[in-house]
RNA sequence: GCGGGAGUAGCUCAGGGGUAGAGCAUUAGCUUCCCAAGCUAAGGGUCGUGGGUUCGAUUCCCAUCUCCCGCUCCA
C-alpha cells in the first residue's frame, strides 16, 4: 500500500466513523486519537479475539484489571524511572537527534581511548619495568587526560543526577564533541523527555504526591503476582493477562495511530521455572503468529523481527512485525524477561515475591515471558490489511470501483444489514423491521431503507460489515430473504428462520481458535 | 526542536483584492423488484487565528496556532 492509500485509509477511517483526531474543534491535540463507533466496535472484537485466546482457552491464564495509577516505587523498581528519562540534543546541520547521556558517554571513551593508546605506546618503550600507576601520574600527557576524563565524568554524572541540562551543553562542548554526520559542533540546547507522564495525588506538594500514569501495563500483573497465584491456585508454569491504557510522552506521536501518547495494550505475562524461558519463549513465539495468521491476515505482511538491541529487563526478545502502509513495523513484542521484574519488586518492597514449587520443594522468583501487542496497533494493521479498492460489474454490468473493508467476519463492527429493497413499499419495510428486530438481540445490525440497494451495498461494504440481507416481494409470499457475502458478492436466497445460524456461523470466534 | 507539506461545507478539493463554488455526503420528496454517482428541493462555510496594507482581504504582507510527513525511542 502506497503512502497515498495511507492517506486514504486515514480519510476513510475517518469518514465512516473509525477513528476521529481527539478535541477536534479546538484544532486537535497531536498524537491522541478517539475511536469511533465503528471503531469501538472493532476494537472490542479485537479485545474479546485476544482475551478468549488467551484467558478462556487457557486454563492456566487468568485476567486481571490493575489500576492505571500505581505506587511511585513500582516505576523505581521497573527501571522506567531511569531509564525513561532521555536527555536529547539535536544537531543543527545534519538535524540530526541524539541521546546528549550517549554523546558525552562516547566523548568520555575517547579520551580514555587516548590515554590508552599513550599508556600502550610506554608499554612498548618500557617492557617489563614498566610502572602503569606511576606513568599515569607523571606522565604530563596521560595525567591531563585522565584527569580531564574524571573531572568531566563527575560533572557528567553529578548533572545526570540533578537532571541539570544547561550542564550537560557544557559538557558536549568542553568535549568538543562533532556530529558524525555533518561533522559540526551546532547544538541545540539539551532538552529533557521525561517520557512518563506524572500527575498529583491529592494535594500534597513535592516528590511524595508525585504519581505517574503507567507507561505499561505489565508491572500492575508482577505486583499482583502472588495475589492472584494464590486465588486462582495456580501453578507454574501459568499466566496472567491484562488489556489496559498506558500512557507514554513520546516526543514525536506520528503515523496515525500507530504511535500514541495515550495507547491501549493486551498483555500477558507468563511465570515459568527458570531455565524453561527459551522453551517457552518458542512456544509463544509460534502462538501468538498462529494468532494473527488465523485471522486470515496475510501472510506476507507478517513477520519476526529479532531484537539487536534488548531492553534493560529482558534476556530475548522478538518483535511480530506487520507491514503497514509505511513500512514493516513492530505490531507486538515477545520478551523473555527474565526474574528482573519479579526480584526488582522483592528488593525494593522488601516482601517477598517468590513461589514455592511442591515438586522441588524450593522456594524461587519465578521467570517471565512476556507477550504484548498494542490493541491501536492491531486495529491499524486490521484496517490496513482490510482496505481494499476494487473493481466490481455495476448494474450494466460495467466496471465500477468499491472501498470494501475485508475483515474477517468475528472483528467486523456490523455484522449483519438489513434492507428492504425498496423504501416506498409498507409491507417490505415492516418484515425488513421484524427482522431487524428479531435479529439485533444477538449481534449488531442496522436496518437501512435509504438510497438504492446498491448504494446500501456499497455502504456497508465501507465499514466491512459480512451480511447483507435484502427483503424483496418474494419474501412476502414464502418468507424467503437473499444474503450476501460482502466478498464474493454472493447472494443466496434462504428462509428468515435460518439468518441468524448463518450469520453466527460466520462470526463465530470459534473458527479461529 | 529542525526541515518539508497543508489548513476553504461532514468528506475530497477548486477558486481568487469586490463579499464563496463543485462533486460526493446529509435531510425531505419522487423514481427504482438486487450492487455507488436518475429527478426535484432544502440545510450547511465569520475561507485556522490575530494583526497590517487597502474604500474593501478568504485572496497580498507579517506573526501565530494546529495537523500531516521525515529525524531518536517504543506497544
Amino acid at each position: 500500500m502506497s503512502t497515498d492509500l495511507f492517506k486514504d485509509l486515514v480519510s476513510h477511517s475517518k469518514e465512516y466513523g473509525f477513528i476521529f483526531p481527539s478535541s477536534e474543534v479546538y484544532d486537535g491535540l497531536s498524537g491522541v486519537y478517539d475511536y469511533g463507533p465503528y471503531g469501538v466496535e472493532l476494537k472490542n472484537n479485537i479485545k474479546t479475539y485476544w482475551w478468549r485466546s488467551m484467558v478462556q482457552n487457557h486454563e492456566n491464564i487468568v485476567g486481571l484489571d490493575a489500576a492505571i495509577m500505581m505506587h511511585p516505587k513500582t516505576w523505581k523498581a521497573s527501571g522506567h524511572v531511569d531509564a525513561f528519562n532521555d536527555p536529547l540534543v539535536d544537531n543543527k546541520t545534519s538535524q540530526k537527534r541524539y541521546r546528549a547521556d550517549v554523546l558525552i558517554e562516547e566523548g568520555l571513551e575517547k579520551i580514555m581511548a587516548k590515554a590508552e593508546k599513550e599508556l600502550e605506546k610506554a608499554r612498548k618503550r618500557f617492557g617489563d619495568e614498566f610502572d602503569e600507576n606511576k606513568y599515569k601520574t607523571e606522565n604530563q600527557r596521560v595525567a591531563d587526560y585522565i584527569k580531564q576524563h574524571d573531572h568531566l565524568h563527575g560533572r557528567f554524572v553529578t548533572a545526570m543526577g540533578k537532571g541539570d541540562m544547561p550542564e550537560l551543553k557544557l559538557i558536549i562542548e568542553e568535549l568538543e564533541i562533532a556530529d558524525p554526520v555533518s561533522g559540526t559542533r551546532d547544538w541545540t540546547e539539551v532538552r529533557q523527555f521525561n517520557l512518563m507522564f506524572y500527575t498529583q495525588l491529592g494535594n500534597i506538594a513535592g516528590e511524595e504526591g508525585k504519581l505517574y500514569l503507567r507507561p505499561e501495563t505489565a508491572q500492575g500483573i508482577f505486583v499482583n503476582f502472588l495475589n492472584v497465584q494464590k486465588t486462582t491456585r495456580q501453578k507454574l508454569p501459568f499466566g496472567i493477562a491484562q488489556i489496559g491504557k498506558a500512557f507514554r510522552n513520546e516526543i514525536i506521536a506520528r503515523q496515525f495511530i500507530f504511535r500514541m501518547r495515550e495507547f491501549e495494550q493486551m498483555e500477558m505475562q507468563y511465570f515459568i521455572q527458570p531455565g524453561t524461558e527459551m522453551q517457552w519463549y518458542n512456544y509463544w513465539k509460534e502462538t501468538r503468529m498462529k494468532w494473527h495468521l488465523s485471522l486470515g491476515t496475510d501472510p506476507a505482511k507478517l513477520r519476526f523481527h529479532d531484537h539487536d538491541n534488548l531492553a534493560h529487563y529482558a534476556n530475548a526478545a522478538v518483535d511480530v512485525q506487520f507491514e503497514f502502509p509505511f513500512g514493516f513495523k513492530e505490531l507486538e513484542g515477545i520478551h523473555s524477561r527474565t526474574d528482573f521484574d519479579l526480584s526488582s519488586h522483592q528488593e525494593l518492597s522488601g516482601k517477598k515475591m517468590q513461589y514455592f514449587d511442591p515438586e522441588t520443594n524450593e522456594s524461587y522468583v519465578p521467570y517471565v515471558v512476556e507477550t504484548s501487542i498494542g490493541l491501536d496497533r492491531m486495529f491499524l494493521a486490521m484496517m490496513s490489511n482490510a482496505y481494499t479498492e476494487e473493481t466490481v460489474p455495476d448494474a450494466d454490468g460495467k466496471d465500477s470501483t468499491r472501498i470494501v473493508l475485508k475483515f474477517h467476519p468475528a472483528l467486523a463492527p456490523v455484522k449483519c444489514a438489513i434492507l428492504p429493497l425498496l423504501k416506498n413499499n409498507d409491507d417490505l419495510t415492516a418484515m425488513g423491521r421484524k427482522i431487524f428486530d428479531d435479529l439485533k438481540f444477538s449481534f449488531l445490525c442496522q436496518y437501512d431503507e435509504k438510497d438504492a440497494i446498491g448504494r446500501r451495498y456499497r455502504r456497508q461494504d465501507a465499514i466491512g460489515t459480512p451480511f447483507c440481507v435484502t427483503v424483496d416481494h418474494q419474501s412476502l409470499e414464502d418468507q424467503t430473504v437473499t444474503i450476501r457475502e460482502r466478498d464474493t458478492l454472493k447472494q443466496d436466497r434462504i428462509h428468515i428462520s435460518k439468518i441468524q445460524g448463518i450469520v453466527e456461523e460466520g462470526i463465530s470466534f470459534r473458527s479461529l481458535f
